[in-house]
DNA sequence: CTGCATCCGATGCGATACTG
DNA sequence: CAGTATCGCATCGGATGCAG
């Protein structure tokens, strides 16, 4: 697989890097992802959302919803009923990400132990590091 | 941060969300994952590291390779010689890391266009949305 | 119900200067 | 060489109030 650097330490990042640093932004945003794999489960409108996610403000989830559509990875459908009713979806694009972005929530799962074990040894040295 | 789900979209996860909302965050910052990926190729010193990476400050790097020691990712070796010396690597936790992050980046790669389109189409809709 | 506007504190990151 | 200390700004995200 093409890889983030070229062998030279001092690499030539470019246009691949740049995107891939997008889309790692938007990875590492508190709430981006969670959206994603709720809408991954089934489309959802807006106060659905907002119950699920349990803390989002308003703000942010409207920001985090525009981010998301912006990008092209979700649907945002308005349906002129008598209280608006608007329903988020993912589409083919937001689908694809689902698999990456699981194997990462899988190696985060898989490895909770260790990051904790090792963060308990880094600020209490009385602890067996454990570590290579 | 509290509860993620209450049962109705999410299911009962509580533990497991927040050790991936963690890694998330650490690989969601500007330049944990570039880090990973450099020493993944082989280990560097801090100075090695500074000029692969052109741009970050000293201050950031410093903090950033502190958060990889410390969620244990990475090993930061002395080597008490006239000028100071400091190794550090990716230990076999971070090496695992560099897979489903490969995964994520990958997929960056490959959508980039599609991304870009949207965006393009999203602010100036008199473009072919072509989104489904 | 959905969403925008405003305020505001917390945090991230860069620039610079200084130290063992 | 490998950091630490201090600053300043920009962005993120939460709270609240108003509107279509």
């Amino acid at each position: 697989m093409k890889s983030l650097g070229n062998g030279k330490l001092t690499g030539g990042f470019d246009a691949e890097c740049l995107a891939t640093r997008e889309v790692l932004t938007r990875v590492g945003d508190k709430w981006s992802v969670l959206v994603v794999v709720l809408l991954g489960e089934k489309p959802a409108r807006f106060n659905d959302l907002r119950r699920a996610l349990d803390g989002i403000s308003q703000r942010v989830l409207t920001s985090t919803l525009r981010g998301l559509e912006r990008d092209g990875l979700v649907t945002r459908t308005v349906y002129p009923t008598k209280p608006p009713q608007v329903e988020y979806a993912l589409n083919a694009l937001g689908r694809s990400l689902l698999l990456p972005v699981s194997a990462l929530a899988d190696w985060a799962q898989r490895h909770r132990a260790e990051v904790l074990g090792a963060r308990a040894a880094f600020s209490d040295p009385s602890q067996a590091p454990a570590v290579e």
